[in-house]
RNA sequence: ACCCUCUUAGUUUAGUUGGUUAAAACUUUACUCUUUCACAGUAAGAUCAUCGGUUCAAAUCCGGUAGAGGGUACCA
């Protein structure tokens, strides 16, 4: 059997991190059996549809690299279709009209609740006669569920599931005013599409028992479920817009990369041994459902931050500086970005990405690079630089003037013996040096900073903070 | 109210057909390395939700309880 999959959000809002993960269980799922996966757009609710959250939708995924391989299939645009079946379904008896008006089902269901029974639809039109319906009433279409037994799914996450027969009532599949239900358009439209396994959020379980009904009654064959588990905030409840439901461009706001989040997301909830680092490649390599838990997971920036540091030290450098460059553009503290400036962050990349987790901390980390004198000094730099200090630093400084070469070696050469000569531990000369050219206490390597800046800028640097000019 | 699912360190996950000190990663706190930070390394953390049963032996099998989540729409 080829495997073909599918993710189906519905254009309500953006891509939040739960979708982008079944969407990520569904591509990967496809490629590791050489399989398709297809995107739907279930945008039956025209209230809530909108194209801006198509878009959004899209572009998330797209972010993510878990583009569909066809062009994304408008649910919408199907309605002809599933109100055939629906008609079909009719004709072979497997459904009905009911006349019953919204009131009367909504007293149905209190009378239920009353009495402490399941609110269900009582099937009163299963078996009335057609020639009994009240005149003026436009019926909705309901399928016959079956009323006793059980019926049992074979879940490829959840196992054997069993729910008894009596849970179901007959529900609707055409509504009163023609528009096929979402029970129904899933189905109809999975089975022509192809689908041969449904990956979905647990929240669905229980609606696969409706929807197996309408298969048997079209005699379809059955996709296999797999109902993976749903993610939960950090405070243990359901993910709300409150703590973490955040669209997935929120995260690229944040300062992830998508890899990062694709390797979080696929850790949640899926496991091979103890295997943590797993890039794209080995997740197509790997993934398989049985590797996929059955409880739910708490969404942990902290675990997602780690990953993402993982992956900007193996970013690539020339990526690393055009993001970092776009950020600092994008802000309004008006650091100057000539070509200087660039040259000189992308020059220092490989110091910078060693020690950020996110772009915006790389970001941070890469401005005093971009700066000019004279520059904004943070508390403990400002500690660093006391009366000894600037005594240090001047004297440093004369030993640089002399440099003709400032390559990294050379002048950590220079500030060695320099530091050596006056029997001063490094420390003592490179923490100075440190927050005199960068303003802070912390920084990349100080030869590298050295380097990167140049004799010139190195020594107005110096001499800004030593008060001498020259 | 009813139905379904889940419960291993703070978090995410390992844990083959029940069998010596329950494994890893993240977080936190120390320490090592070191020019700072980061990386790396070391150390510290679990009566496997709880109660009971089966067994020579249970995190693993069975049952009860509790807690959490999901569902029970002319929403998707």
């Amino acid at each position: 059997m080829s495997v073909v999959t599918r993710f189906a959000p519905s254009p309500t809002g953006f891509l939040h991190i739960g979708g982008a993960r079944t969407a990520l269980f569904n591509w990967l799922f496809a490629r590791h059996h050489g399989g398709r996966y297809l995107l739907r757009i279930e945008d039956t609710d025209r209230k809530r549809s909108t194209p801006e959250a198509v878009d959004a939708i899209l572009d998330g995924l797209n972010w993510l690299g878990l583009d569909g391989d066809e062009e994304p299939v408008f649910q919408f645009s199907r309605i002809e279709r599933h109100t055939e079946v629906a008609r079909q379904l009719l004709e072979k008896g497997q459904a009905y009209r009911c006349y019953c008006s919204p009131e009367e089902l909504e007293r149905m269901r209190e009378t239920a609740r009353a009495e402490g029974r399941q609110p269900r639809y009582d099937g009163t039109w299963r078996e009335r006669e057609p020639s009994e319906a009240p005149v003026g009433v436009d019926p909705v279409i309901r399928i016959k569920a079956p009323q006793d037994g059980e019926t049992t799914i074979v879940d490829a996450v959840q196992g054997s599931v069993t729910v008894p027969n009596a849970q179901l009532d007959d529900m609707i599949i055409l509504r009163a005013d023609g528009t096929p239900t979402y029970m129904h358009s899933v189905v109809v439209d999975d089975h022509d599409m192809g689908i041969s396994h449904v990956i979905r959020g647990d929240d669905h379980l229980n609606n696969a028992f409706r929807q197996a009904v309408i298969y048997r009654a079209m005699e379809w064959d059955v996709p296999v479920f797999a109902h993976i588990p749903l993610i939960h905030g950090p405070d243990g409840a359901k993910l709300s817009k409150r703590h973490g439901a955040l669209g997935v461009d929120a995260y690229r706001d944040m300062g992830y990369l998508p890899e990062a989040l694709n390797n979080y997301l696929l850790r949640l909830g899926w496991a091979h041994g103890d295997e943590e680092i797993v890039p794209r490649d080995r997740a197509v390599e790997l993934f398989d459902l049985d590797g996929v838990g059955r409880s739910a997971s708490r969404f942990d920036f902290a675990k997602l931050e780690n990953l993402n540091g993982h992956y900007i030290r193996e970013a690539d450098n020339d990526r690393l500086t055009t993001e970092v460059l776009a950020r600092l553009e994008a802000e309004p503290t008006g650091v100057v970005l000539d070509d200087t400036a660039r040259t000189r962050i992308r020059a220092g990349m490989e110091g910078l990405k060693a020690r950020a987790r996110t772009i915006v901390e790389l970001a941070e980390n890469a401005r005093f690079y971009a700066a000019s004198v004279p520059l904004s000094f943070d508390e403990k730099a400002l500690k660093l630089l006391d009366d000894d200090a600037r005594r240090v630093l001047s004297g440093l400084a004369e030993n640089l003037r002399g440099l003709n070469s400032f390559q990294e070696g050379d002048v950590e050469q220079a500030v060695r013996s320099f530091a050596e000569a006056q029997e001063l531990k490094l420390g003592k000369a490179a923490q100075p040096l440190r927050a005199a050219l960068t303003g802070s206490a912390t920084s990349p390597g100080i030869f590298e900073v050295l380097a990167v800046l140049g004799k010139d800028e190195s020594l107005r640097r110096i001499d800004a903070v030593c008060g001498t000019a020259h």
